[in-house]
DNA sequence: GCAAAAGTGTTCACACTACACCCATGC
DNA sequence: GCATGGGTGTAGTGTGAACACTTTTGC
């Protein structure tokens, strides 16, 4: 997760997720956008609404409504000047350093979604680069809901679904014998998204 | 579902979901809970919120920012002197008359959350009296999730999670067999759910 | 006695789990 | 040649789906 040392009081240096405040002529979506381009230069990245924040002294300053969005970003792809300039750093779901306000909570929101939204759709792949190897899905997986795969049952689960092209190329950065590349076959998906279909992995 | 003839401009006397404004001292889901006590008189009844909808336009008269929840009434349990007084009806989900604003896709996502949290949890007695048969629960889940349900596998699942409790009695006013009367064991379901259970049905 | 809803058991197919060995390669 | 991670098949078990007949009772 990206988190920032946040500038200004109340709790200015504490670390918080990252937000900004509503303009007049833009939509909650439209400012989660901008936000996140602000501070990481991405755009077109899979963001999702979780939930409005509305206890009235959630901010012992302003009484102020938060609604809460999470992004899945590929963590090699965003623009790091951007984020040493506000203070960003990534930091693992497991151990991350405590949050202000009410944002622990959104957090745990957010892993509940992630997790729900893997049993139903492929959003994983948001998460990878275009080019991946099964053993680095499995991880993925295995990072997103805290537990281990089967090898054998994740890959045999996998190809039956028919939703990878088998790529002639081999990343060999974490082993001699090296991993074959995928691509995420989209046309594919949309055809078992539009039959009624179930991604469990 | 409950829908009320909304009483100013715009979109006067045109059907709407129930809705108010959020006061300066009050969370959201307090502000939630009071104005479904104002339209039903009813305090105390499964609620949870749903989406919060930001589009600049989505309101041609002001700028608005709405939270949606969704609440679980018993149909026959709610004032009905007060919801004669707003101009309240009740409307079966498939036929609806149109409503205003975004508030139709307010419903499709009650729906949808409702439809899920049906499979993690057993909301459905949310919505039956104290007592009820397993008839009466089987056509529930049926409308919620518009579908049917074949009657043995239906009350082979439920006896299994040994969830109900089987009364002596009999409510005998949709057949002339009668069928006997259930309670739902709340103890029972904490337990189950403290060592991680799963209600699907 | 008949109509109408309630109640109940068995079989089959499929999906999930567990589990162990060979392969390719760089050093 | 050996250490390291990648890749694959099978057998057993449990869960979900399909399916038909008997029971009760008010009229």
């Amino acid at each position: 997760m990206l988190m920032i040392k946040r500038g200004f009081e109340p709790e200015k240096d504490n670390w918080s997720l990252m937000g900004g405040f509503l303009k007049q002529d833009e939509s909650l979506d439209d400012a989660a956008e901008r936000i996140l381009e602000e501070l990481t230069g991405l755009t077109g990245v899979y963001m999702e609404q979780l939930f409005a924040y509305g206890d009235v002294n959630r901010d012992p300053i302003a009484r102020t409504i938060s609604v809460s969005y999470y992004a899945l970003i590929k963590v090699d792809s965003y623009n790091k000047e951007l984020a040493k300039l506000h203070g960003a750093k990534w930091f693992t779901v497991t151990q991350h350093p405590s949050l202000i306000f009410d944002h622990e909570d959104m957090v745990e929101k957010a892993l509940g979604r992630l997790r729900r939204r893997t049993r139903t759709e492929p959003i994983g792949f948001e998460l990878l680069p275009e080019k991946f190897t099964i053993p680095q899905l499995r991880s993925l997986y295995e990072a997103i809901n805290q537990t281990e795969y089967d090898p054998r049952n994740f890959s045999k689960k996998l190809h039956s679904m028919k939703l990878l092209t088998k790529l002639d190329e081999k990343d060999k950065s974490t082993s001699r014998k090296g991993a074959y590349l995928y691509k995420f076959d989209k046309n594919r998906y949309e055809e078992l998204k539009a039959s009624g279909f179930n991604f469990g992995l």
